[in-house]
Order: structure tokens, then sequence, then C-alpha cells
DNA sequence: GGGGAAAATTAAGATACCTTAAGAAATACT
DNA sequence: AGTATTTCTTAAGGTATCTTAATTTTCCCC
């Protein structure tokens, strides 16, 4: 179990002590999954969230027609689970799947609440990447609504070129609401 | 200033005692915007989050070439601000305009923080609000990726009846991302 | 309560994006 | 390395949604 990169990028935000940390790393499960193994199935109970040590995922949602639409990717120090379902104890509506093998550190609900209760410093933390969070799926809708796909495209491109080299062109038009086709064509536009 | 509904609804979710009531009491301003005023213009700077003690927000950008696109409306209860902006103190990408007659209560990045510092259970009260909030984007995300516009508006519908009662069908258009004329074509549509 | 502005409706023509299907290219499996 | 599977591309025809504009309805303000 090696917290290394979780503490760093924790330390970005607040500082931890000796105690805290250790305690945070008690409270952390390795786990390595193999490139197209689930991590969280859609209608499976949601207790668990990732932290990504290496290695990326996607969450993405099936219609009850079969749609696909991506939600998310998760590269190195992003956090990923369903929130909704997690802070709700409700069976997932979101599936997760790594892109590639990765490493992540688990942290139950039980544990996370406890660890909010002893390191309050720790909440903290949690509260500001809550509140990016929030941002990010704010900017997102903004750009969703009065962006064409063409511009949604670039943007993500611009936005995530680590994530954009390293998924299928299938994934990102999931991921910007659109046809793997048309998103074909938008490429093939000598813009 | 009377912070009854704000405590009412901090109770719902953590304990403060009365010291930290009034602590947190003394931080806030009240403020009284008339229907059609602006509490937060594109391009200012965001340095306060508001909490509703009554009436009705919107808030919405207005994209370079002029189309509007809703965020969010904000009634009794919530707490409303160009979140990205406020927590980054960047300049507001977003407009918020008072739909009726509200009474609010302001409070201001800086004292938001000190009292972070100083009540710990207000930070939580705070990382549970940033959860929900979260999570509420990721749903919307969701329903907009995968569902079309006529879905997307009963599910508005039923999920926001008292919203959708106070805000013209133009607004709504602007929350689904459609124009009023095509909202007006579904609405047309029998069943 | 009447006049003026904004909102909602309707309709016709335009465009962004989808569906299907087939072939080509890349990637994975043995 | 060779085959199978998945991805990417291309193209034709279809659908959802937009634009414009004119008309009606609602609502706001004096």
């Amino acid at each position: 179990m090696d917290p290394t990169l979780l503490l760093a990028h924790i330390r970005k935000h607040v500082k931890l002590d000796l105690p805290e940390q250790q305690l945070l790393a008690s409270s952390l499960v390795e786990k390595s999954v193999k490139r197209k193994e689930f991590v969280l199935k859609q209608e499976e109970s949601c207790k668990h969230i990732y932290f990504v040590n290496s290695g990326l995922l996607r969450a993405f949602h099936l219609s009850p027609q079969g749609k696909d639409s991506t939600i998310m990717f998760a590269t190195k120090e992003w956090w990923i689970t369903d929130m909704y379902c997690f802070v709700n104890r409700l069976p997932a509506m979101v599936n997760i799947q790594a892109v590639q093998d990765c490493e992540l550190l688990s942290l139950s609900k039980d544990h996370l609440d406890k660890v909010f209760s002893e390191i309050p410093r720790f909440e903290r933390y949690f509260r500001i990447l809550m509140e990016n969070a929030y941002s990010r799926e704010q900017l997102r809708m903004i750009q969703n609504l009065s962006n064409t796909a063409k511009e949604r495209y670039n943007t993500f491109l611009n936005k995530y070129p680590d994530i954009s080299a390293h998924v299928t062109q299938k994934q990102i038009a999931s991921y910007l609401g659109i046809t793997p086709e048309f998103l074909s064509a938008i490429r093939a536009e000598k813009d």
C-alpha cells in the first residue's frame, strides 16, 4: 500500500500531520485492475471511491436503449466513483471500467466517514475536491449547452490532451454526446 | 438579519452550538433584490455566495454570439453563486438575476473561509452541499447526453414543479438547451 | 384599466446530427 | 504471424432541432 501520490496530492491543499497520514493510509486498500475490467457496474451497490495511482478509467452510463454516455475519465491523481449513489447509498447508475491497466487506492464510504470525523483537514481537502468537481461539471454544462459538437471536440482535445491520446474516438464521441460517425465527419472537415 | 431558515437547513445535516450559530450569523449580510435585478453580472468579480430566504433566481451564461444558457435556478433554501469563479477568485462567467423579488443572505469568500476555519461542522455542511451539487450536475449531464428534449422537459417538470410554475418557457428552454420555438412544438404534441 | 413590451405559438425552410450499412484500418487474441 | 474483433471512415437518407418571421397571447407598467 503506497499512499505517496495521494499524500502529495493532499499536501497541495491541506497539511496533515504524521498520525493523520497514517490513519488515512490504514483506511486505504490497494486495488489493481486490468484493462477492460470493471470497478463498478450499473445496479451494483457503490460502496467505494477510488484514487488513481496510475492508469486510466472511464465512467459511463448505459441507457435502457443501450446508449453509452461517458460521464468522466479519470487519470493519475483523480478520484472517481458514482458520487450520487456513493453518497446516498443507492445502486450505481454508472459503470466504471479500466481503459488501461490501473493501480487504485480504494476507500469505503464507512472509512471515509470515519476519516472525515477524525481528520477535519481531510474533510477540508474533500470539500475543495467537491467544489472543483462541481465547478468543472458546471463549466462542462455551459459548454454543452452553448457550443457545437466541433467546438466541444476542440475544447476536449485542448483541455485533456493526455486523455485524448489514450482513449478511442468512440469514447470521446460518447463523452461529447455525439455518435462516432459524426465525430469522424467533424475530424474529416479541414477546419 | 434573520438566519432562521438557514440554521434550520444546516440543522438537517450537522449540529451547530449557539456560539457557532452566532458567529455564522454575524458573517451574513441581508440583501433584497427586486425582480429582474442582477446579483452578479458576467465579467464582474464574484466575491459572494447567496442563500435564498425567499424568491427565485436564475443563473445563466451568455455566449459571445448572445446565446442564453441557464445553468441553474435557485429557490428557497438553495445556495447560489458562480462557484468556479467564486472559488478561484476569477471574473464571473455567469449572470445571476432575480426572477422574482428575493430575500437573500450574502456571505463573502473571506467570511466563508473564516467560518470554515472556526466551525469545522460548517465545513462539513458545505462539503455535503458540494457533494450534492456535484451529484446533481452529473445526473443532469447523464440526462442531457442520453435523453431527447421532450424527455428532458418532462423530467424537469417532475423534478422542479415549483420552479416550472414560476419561470417562463423561454427560461425553461434555455435550461434544457433548446429554443423556445422548439419547446413550444414539444408542448403542442398531444400526449 | 389601457398601451406597450415580452412571451408563446405556428409554420416553412435550413442545418446539425443520427441511422444504417459497408468497407478499410487498426488492434487484440492464439 | 494470421485471424478475429473492434474501431474508424464514408456516404446516403432520415430526424431532431434551429432560424426566421408573422401572429396571437400574456403580462407588466403607468
